[in-house]
DNA sequence: TACGTTTTGCGAAACGTTTCGACAAGCCAA
DNA sequence: TTGGCTTGTCGAAACGTTTCGCAAAACGTA
């Protein structure tokens, strides 16, 4: 591989002039600059990336922090990481993936020790989250996706999840029901903490009170047996109930094996709508379930944006932005079997 | 932070004997090597991976080629990439994602240009793939997940494709059916490449003849609409099929509504399996489906394995590692409905 | 013609390592 | 005591950049 020094002996000028007439850093009169250019050009010259972030302090790259699969990874985690690769790439970044284990904190110190990252990307963000408390401590720049308890001043990029609420509600509103559930994840060590489990619980209980639509809201389920499990509590304590929004794929899968079971049809008994999950695995269901499509790919790409933005411009004002979900509906969703005698059903 | 002249300082040795101390390249004597390793340790001394690649030439960072979502990315890609990560973060490697768009060599160009990595591992790879014969060319270290038509003498950890066939139609015939259909990837512009369709297309013809099995194996479907399609082809032409094997998830969709939409069922009617989809994306179906699942975890700690040994191991007679499908028994196998007859069905 | 000012290019130092030749000290045999 | 080895440590150079003080050249003005 060509060096500076080759370019410039190549333009017969100087390193430094070589230097500064590639970076802009310096003003270079337009013939030599041309010069190097073609020599540059020539030559196939790339700048050293560790000699450069040797001196520069700069190396643009960015740590991708991914956690180990807690509970299975879906195309979500993997659109965060796509994404954000893509974005910072576009910026001329580049994406470390770095795995987590037991001690994500000791990790951190490591991994920013090594001189080798610029920033780091933090994803499946918990309210109270151990990393990010040390990477601001340490100084360290970082963005989240998704956020903690307080965010504050932090940047982030997460799901709008006052308007989801909102989008789902309307949409089964819209279509007549009078009264729903929500199945949300299971209370784990994990999830006790998750920001989306925590927020969606909240805020399907705040749109559906605004919508005035009747809301049972203590379901909780992960796993298909949970759901199923899940599903009978329902049925038992609040017939009434005509809709259904599952945050789980797994637990869907109860649910829906459940319906089956006593004879019901999705949707001509009950409409069931998936949260948070991708248009992909929600047509894999038969019938395709409607589903709230959580933007990934965007929050990956913000993500990166932002901290790239941070390392460039300096400090400014937090970034934060919240997207909403998309909803595609799918053949699950139907106006309820009977709107005038649900509550006697 | 603290750099190896701090280290040096405290330990009251030249830096040259710290950095001789700390890793071991040549001898130093017990007491003062015990008072460079306190004296970092008590710094928290962490070396800079970029001075030290400046001059070694060593970074210990590979890159992941990842190549833009060609039909939609499932768990098996991320599992590549994640496997991958976490096998050279055990070997004390960093593993950077790179995209692929337009130009994947002049992209491989620039990406090793930058002195940044220290080999490559390339997936997704077509039986004739331009980017590793440039690599090969280029002398820059890397390995495959996956392989081109003629591997030769490069390293790879693929998926055994012969024993999947095998293990797939022992599983049909032991159920006693005694005619299959295939159900291969479409032809596209991409997979007219791919190995995975190719290699599982021929394996499957193979396999069945060796078994004495009926088999159709000119079917072929990416989407649901092309999986419907395609059972009624099937159903139109070869009535005396029993067994079915689907490579795509989404076909899968389709065939089981069209079966569904026949008053059919599965399995009492007709066993249908899975080729290379995880069971997570098995279970979501109704009826749990059977799916020969893909190895690819295994085959991305291979693959970052490979690649690594290659480094530090200099040459040696290629790697290369074919790795068994798991098969996973869902509700969707059972005996046919009428072994007998099923001939003049 | 001389002087101040701007433009342009150069050389050296620095970043934090590794590598390697040199050399002082200690030891043993002659 | 000398000479030859071995052992342990040091200092300097190198890796490929960026940065920055300086000086040479070019220009305009008095």
């Amino acid at each position: 591989m060509s060096s500076l020094r080759d370019v410039a002996e190549r333009a017969r000028v100087a390193v430094s002039t070589a230097s500064a007439a590639l970076n802009g850093t310096r003003p270079v009169a337009a013939a030599t600059k041309r010069r190097i250019e073609q020599a540059a050009a020539e030559l196939g010259y790339r700048p050293n990336v560790l000699a450069r972030g040797l001196v520069s302090k700069r190396t643009r790259i960015l740590a991708l922090l991914f956690p180990a699969p807690h509970s299975g990874f879906g195309l979500t985690e993997m659109q965060f990481a796509t994404a954000a690769a893509e974005a910072a790439k576009e910026r001329g970044y580049h994406l470390l993936l770095s795995p987590e284990h037991d001690d994500p904190v000791e990790e951190l110190r490591y991994l920013t020790g090594l001189g080798l990252v610029d920033g780091v990307l933090v994803m499946e963000v918990k309210l109270a989250d151990e990393r990010t408390e040390w990477l601001a401590e340490a100084g360290v720049p970082f963005s989240m996706i998704g956020r903690t308890g307080e965010p504050d001043a932090v940047d982030h990029a997460d799901i709008d999840f006052t308007r989801m609420a909102a989008d789902a509600v309307a949409h089964l509103a819209g279509l007549g029901h009078r009264s729903m559930a929500f199945f949300n994840h299971a209370i784990g060590a994990y999830s006790a903490q998750y920001g989306p489990a925590i927020r969606a619980g909240a805020e399907f209980a705040a749109a559906a009170g605004e919508a005035g639509l009747g809301y049972v809201g203590d379901l909780r389920a992960s796993t298909a047996d949970e759901g199923r499990e899940a599903f009978e509590r329902l049925v038992a304590a609040h017939p009434e109930v005509t809709a259904l929004a599952v945050m789980s794929d797994q637990a869907a899968v109860g649910v829906i094996a459940a319906v089956a079971e006593r004879g019901w049809q999705i949707p001509r008994d009950l409409t069931l709508m998936l949260v948070l999950s991708s248009a992909r695995v929600a047509e894999m269901f038969h019938p395709r379930l409607t589903t709230l499509e959580p933007p990934s790919a965007e929050l990956g790409r913000l993500g990166a944006g932002m901290l790239i933005d941070r390392l460039e411009d300096g400090d400014g004002e937090p970034r934060q932005r919240l997207v909403p979900c998309r909803l595609v509906v799918g053949d699950s969703s139907a106006t309820p079997r009977n709107p005038e005698s649900e509550a006697a059903r």
